[in-house]
DNA sequence: ATGCGTGCAAACGATTTGCAACTTG
DNA sequence: CAAGTTGCAAATCGTTTGCACGCAT
């Protein structure tokens, strides 16, 4: 087994999962299945996947982290209403970046939220 | 006066500087002039700007909020190095988060940060 | 044994709050 | 005086850490 039992329920949890939940919400959840899991570990293994490329960290505000198992290059948005996370599958065009850096500056990564009413709060 | 005094003097700070303070900074910066200023009351006067639509809050990270004066529409790029955040003015275009928002959805807002090296730091 | 991972509780950093005192109209 | 604001200290929230123990190599 390459993950301990927590670490690898923790990444399943997250890869069956299409919300974006939180550390709080991952632990009341596999709590149910794990009663002794603690708050401290799923936030050491999220750190731990996050460095290991495995999934991503949202910081949708200054506040609480939502956690991604979805990897690739998207965007997000987040209902100012309900607060879930949804996901957007496109990126930003390089001549937009390129065009816009301030001169000299090199450009690794970008965040970008949008922010709104869903569908469903509309 | 419209404002007490150090309400004012945070909101003069900040409009006349450009780089993009946290609240400890502009603690540290005013306490001189103010001796007997608190955190308290500088935190809570940020918030109380931002409500007014006086400032803006910068979420770079998931930690520490930065504020800015300059409330027209613009971006910032966070250098990874030396944790300078620098303004870049221009907008996405609407064309863009159109095309791109999940069906149904109205955006209001935007965050976007880009993260890399400024030139001094390149 | 070694090394990593755990649960717990305590510590942490950023921010907020209760409160009594103070300002200003 | 009333309404809004302050400074201080204590509280809160999300997150991290120290520690002693446990599990797999």
């Amino acid at each position: 087994m390459n993950f301990s039992r927590q670490r690898e329920s923790i990444l399943n949890y997250l890869k069956n999962t299409n919300e974006h939940p939180t550390a709080e919400k991952i632990y009341a959840d596999l709590k149910e299945e794990m009663p002794n899991l603690s708050l401290a570990t799923v936030y050491r293994n999220c750190k731990k996947l996050v460095e290991l490329g495995e999934i991503i960290q949202l910081d949708t505000d200054g506040k609480t982290a939502h956690f991604d198992a979805d990897i690739s290059d998207h965007q997000h948005f987040v209902c100012n209403t309900c607060g879930k996370v949804h996901d957007m599958f496109f990126k930003l065009p390089e001549s937009l970046i390129k065009k816009n850096a301030p001169d000299g500056f090199k450009t690794d990564t970008y965040k970008l939220f949008f922010y709104g009413a869903c569908n469903q709060c509309k």
